[in-house]
Parts: structure tokens; sequence; C-alpha cells
RNA sequence: GCCGGAGUAACUCAGUGGUAGAGUAACUGUUUUGUAAACAGUAAGUCGUGGGUUCAAGUCCCUCCUCCGGCUCCA
């Protein structure tokens, strides 16, 4: 398909899905007369109507209200639109609040009149645009998703609307494609997986948001860590240790006490002093870097930790281990000369991007987190974040496609994120890189330049995966718990077939394990095929039955993850190839 | 935090006012197993918490806690 025609469809799918949440809107009214309707734009994947109903209602009217819309497009409905004045639309409004609003507001943006759509009895302020009659509209390929609270305009200090969530596409098949890609990720859900291999749990007496890890997720973890690690000394990080509380003035000083108080454990009093459980490392960075002075020779000086910090995440903001109270980010502060940061922005940018190769993210975008010109919460003076802005476009120009995002930025500087494709083709922000000329000004950072004169370095705050705890959530799902061997936390499981192998068994999982391969030998008095049911559950990449044959031959047959058919192999031969294959970190078995 | 839904055995779930159940897992025994589920038995629950209604509450009502879907937020 031709660009042009994807634009043309896109926009056709756009305006059946706005009209479908009108005809649903119509329904809804059918039943319940007094609803004030809020926003119902078309989204992603559908579209939305907001609410204000006179009870509440739950997901059970669905079935009721899909007949209804489906009858509704098989009238032949025709989309009219016609302009209204303001005098006229407010006061045909006058009742209502939530439209009065949203037709002041177009007032206040300067518009002449008011866009009016009309459908059969049904006349609603609308900007469109819609399709011309129901007959465009495929009966078979939307279907109601979802029912939830939502702000009016998205404020928690108005009143909450009920928002009904639909999904709308072009053709049945669509439709039933993007249900079974839902399907799919409710099976890899890392909540579920991450119980189900034993990977980590959220004990509610130790605290929500405030995961544990198991031997195995602790496992995946660690072999994440120890490759970024070995990738940072090779681009000269040093890495530091610091301890995971400060005492308040340090925040105070840092800007992030009192501007994150309310997402922020309170702070500890002791001995007439408090202090704050970090809610961000860059503070404690940043005194390591002032406990000497430095000279323009040591430039650029990246430090590096694998930082837990603590912040008190709202209740309802809770999701296993993509949102938590604890995480740990995978820090680094390098402190540089202003011409210094495009090649250290490179430098980042190309260490995300080997990550993403690495674990098979294979599309992403790249965002540039701008201020929002709006809000007042950034700090520092607008000559620094106008040259942090500029400094950052002007290194992706050319190299990278990007999207400005306004509002996106830190409260310290403007940032770009990394925006990836999982398998599934639902995106995550990863990486991270942070310009920040502000935390310098608050701390008075110095280094000596050529000439023995004081000057003021940039601090980028980077992380490439965001938090450890997140990442390894969003990899469960990525991979549906089947990880590359090198993340494996099992990757070799011998099965005995009887009792008379168990001694063999034993010998040769030793000494696998003096080889480095992290193995796990099943001497249950079960069947064979259940233990390998077992084993394929836990995705285990290579499996070994031992029996009689294997005892006498020199040769094992293994049974290697999503493949049919037994591996013939020596020991030895064995032995090299999963060693070459964790040496390369490969996807492939 | 807000709106809505849910919480019964380790897990998945049944149980609409009248004696707390199943499958899986665990444990014990039998079986000695050949590439995705052997057989038998045992143990296991203050029915999230606290209160209320009732002769009687897992079931109805209220409080709080936790989880789920969204909203808001995410240094």
């Amino acid at each position: 398909m031709s660009n042009n025609n994807q634009q043309k469809n896109q926009a056709e799918l756009e305006r059946v899905r706005h009209s479908i949440s009108h005809l649903m809107s119509m329904a809804i009214m059918e039943l319940y007369p007094k609803t004030g309707l809020g926003v119902g734009p078309f989204i992603e994947n559908g579209f939305y109507q907001d609410y204000d109903l006179p009870e509440s209602i739950s997901a059970e009217i669905f079935p009721k209200l899909e007949k209804r819309i489906k009858q509704l497009i098989k009238q032949d409905i025709k989309f009219e639109q016609h302009a209204v004045s303001f005098k006229e639309a407010l006061k045909l409004y006058q009742d209502d609040p939530y439209k009065t609003e949203l037709i002041e507001d177009l007032k206040k943006a300067g518009e002449k009149d008011v866009s009016f759509y009309k459908s059969d009895w049904f006349e609603n302020l609308c900007k469109g645009p819609h399709v011309k009659s129901t007959k465009e509209i495929n009966p078979d390929a939307f279907k109601l998703d979802k029912i939830a609270g939502a702000y009016w305009r998205g404020s928690e200090k108005n009143k909450m609307l009920t928002r009904i969530y639909g999904m709308a596409f072009s053709s049945k098949k669509e439709l039933d494609d993007h249900l079974a890609m839902l399907a799919e990720a409710e099976k890899r859900d890392h909540r579920k997986l991450g119980r189900e291999l034993g990977l980590f749990i959220i004990d509610p007496l130790v605290g929500s948001g405030l995961p544990l890890f198991l031997p195995k997720g602790t496992i995946i973890r660690d072999a994440l860590w120890e490759f970024l690690k070995e990738e940072q000394l090779k681009l000269g990080y040093q890495f530091v240790t610091t301890p995971h509380l400060g005492r308040l003035a340090l925040y105070k000083t840092s800007g992030h006490y009192p501007y994150y108080k309310d997402s922020q454990y309170p702070p500890i009093k002791i001995d007439e002093e408090e202090f704050l459980l970090k809610p961000m490392n860059c503070p404690h960075h940043i005194a390591i870097y002032q406990s000497q002075k430095h000279s323009y020779r040591e430039l650029p000086i990246r430090l590096a930790e694998a930082g837990t910090v603590y912040r008190y995440e709202k209740s309802g903001e809770l999701t296993g281990l993509v949102r938590v109270r604890g995480l740990t980010i995978d820090d680094a502060h390098i402190f540089a000369a202003e011409e210094q940061i495009e090649q250290e922005f490179l430098s980042v940018a190309e260490l995300v991007l080997k990550i993403f190769k690495l674990l098979n993210f294979k599309e992403f975008r790249v965002r540039i987190g701008a201020r929002d010109p709006q809000s007042q919460k950034y700090i520092g003076d607008e000559k620094s974040w106008n040259k942090a802005e500029k400094i950052i476009e002007k290194t992706l120009k050319g190299r990278f496609n990007y999207i400005i995002a306004p509002g996106e930025a830190a409260f310290y500087g403007p940032k770009m994120d990394f925006i990836a494709k999982d398998v599934l083709g639902r995106e995550w922000q990863l990486g991270t890189v942070q310009l920040d000329f502000n935390l310098p000004e608050r701390f008075a950072l110095t280094y000596t330049d050529k000439n023995g004169k004081e000057k003021r370095p940039v601090i980028i705050h980077r992380a490439p995966f965001g938090s450890l705890e997140r990442f390894i959530g969003i990899l469960i799902e990525h991979f549906a718990g089947a990880f590359p061997l090198w993340l494996s936390p099992v990757q070799i499981k011998i099965l005995n077939v009887g009792s008379a192998h168990e001694k063999f068994c034993q010998e040769l999982t030793t000494k696998l394990k003096d080889e480095n391969i992290r193995v796990e030998l099943d001497l249950a008095n079960e069947t064979v095929g259940n233990k390998i049911r077992q084993a394929v559950a836990q995705k285990t990449p290579y499996m070994l039955v031992i029996g009689d044959k294997e005892m006498k031959s020199d040769k094992l047959m293994v049974r290697v993850r999503g493949q049919e058919k037994l591996l013939e192999i020596s020991y030895r031969e064995l032995v090299e190839k999963i060693k070459g294959l964790i040496k390369e970190k490969s996807l492939a078995l």
C-alpha cells in the first residue's frame, strides 16, 4: 500500500471511530436521557467518550449497547455538520456545564462560531470529522472495551466522569487480530509470568510497590547489570556506591525537596537532624564530584551506579515491576564541559541502540522532552534551558528521526527518550538522557579550564534501561518469559529416566556447573513426560533426558526450546555451543 | 488519591442465607518411567480485616486493607 493510501485509510478510520462514539452516545442517551456528555475523541485502536451518568454502570451493559449501536449503523444515519453562533450554542447548552466550558474555550481561542454535528435526533457540539453516513461503518469491526473513571478535562480537582472505551477497525479481521494481540499480552503479563517462573513476588506485608526478587529473578537482574557494567567500563565510566539516604539539606540544595515532596517518603527525623530516603542518585554523585577539584583534563567524568531510590508513587499508580516505589536506576551522571555534550549524548545513544539490538527491540523512536511553556515547574533560567534544548536538537538532527514533546522535560532540564516497540508492537519508553545546566549551578560545581579559570560543567543524567525493575518487567513480556540463553535463570535442565541414572545425572550437573553453565537437575519420581512438561512450562532453553542410552553412548539427545527435533550432540560440542551462545549473548539457541 | 471491578487452600477457580468444595502444586506410598500430565492416599482455609443485620452470613450492609482496569502523576 502506498503511503498516501495509508494516510487516507487512517483518516477514514478516524472518522469511523469518532462516529461510533456518537452512536454510542445515542444509545446511552436513550437509556439515560439526562446524561451529560464530556469529551469523546478517536484514539489509537478505537475511541472513548466521557459521560456524566445519573447512576454508575458496569461492563454488563456492553452487549445491550453494542446491539443498539449495530442497529443504528444499519439505519443509514447521516452525519451533518452545521455552524452555530456562540450565543445560540450557549443557550442550547445552558444546563450543561461541560459544554458551556468547552464553548467558552472556543470563544477565547478566537473561533467565529461553533461546529455541531447532527445524526438523526442527536445533535452535538463537535468539530468532527465524521463519516457521511453510518453505511461507511463496518458493524462487525467494533467492540466496546472497558469502563473507567476519568476526570473532567484531565484534572484531579474536577469531577470524575464515566469513560467508555471502544475498539474499532475497518474490518473484522483487524479487530480479531487486535483482540488476539491483547489476549497474547495477557498471557505474557509479567506479574503472572513473574510468579509462575519464580522471578519475583510482591508481598503485601512488605509493602506494595516493593518487589522482592527471587533467586531466578536475581540471576536475570545481575546478568543485565553485569552486561551494562562491562559496556560502561569500555566507555570510560567509573563505578561508585552510595547509601540509600542522605540529609534533607542535600535535597533542598538539589531542589528535589520540596519540589517532589508529595511523591517522596517523608523525612526521617533523628538526633535533631532530618534524612530523606533518596529519591534520586544525582545529589550523591554530585557530592562525589565535589569532593575534589577537577581539571578540564579529567572531563568528562562519568559516575555510574545501580542506585536504588524510593519514591512514594500514589497507590493507584503501582503496577507489578513497571511502576514501583523502590527501584534501582542504572544511573550515571556525566560531568562534562559544554563542548563535550554532543559527543556524550551520541555515546549514550549508541549504548541504548546496542541494548535494543541485543534484546531484539527492532523498532524505536526518539523523543525530545522539552519544557511546557505554560508550566512553572522548572528550575533554572530561560537562557540555560534554551541552550540545552538547542544542543539536544543539534545533536539529533540528521542522525535520528525525532519528535519534540513539550512538557516532557525533567524539572532541571530537557531530555532525549528512546521509545521502543516490543514484539507485540507495544511502545515502552526505555533509555533516557537528560541535559542539566541547573544542578551544576545549584551546587556551584566547577572545573579548572586550560587558562586556570574556574568553569561550570554540565551534568548529563542517563539511564539506558530506565530502571532494572521496570526493564525486567518489560523484558518478561517482550520474551514471554523465554529469555535469551545468557539471561535464562536455568540454561540446562537435566532429567533422569529412572533411579539407575541418578548418579550419572549428578555428575553431569557438577561438570556443567564447573563450566559456568546454569544447570538444574530434576530427579523427581515422575514420568519423563511430566518432567519435560514442567521444564517446558519454565521455558528452559535446553533439556537433557538421561537414561541408559546416554550413559552408554557418547552422544546426548538435547531438547531445544521451540524446536521439535531433538539435537544429537556430544557433551563437549554441547558445552562449546552453549558457552559460545552465552558469550555472544545470542538471541538464537 | 479518584471512578469502577475483585479478594474463598500455595496457584486457578466453583460455591445467591442453612455442615466450606474441585483441579493443580505440596507431602507419603506404590510404580522405575525415554521426550508435553503414572496410580493411590494425606494434609491444607478465622472465606482479606473489623464491625453490623439475622435463629443462622463465604453469601446482605458499613469500615479499613490489598489487588485489577482506567484517570491523575511519573525527577
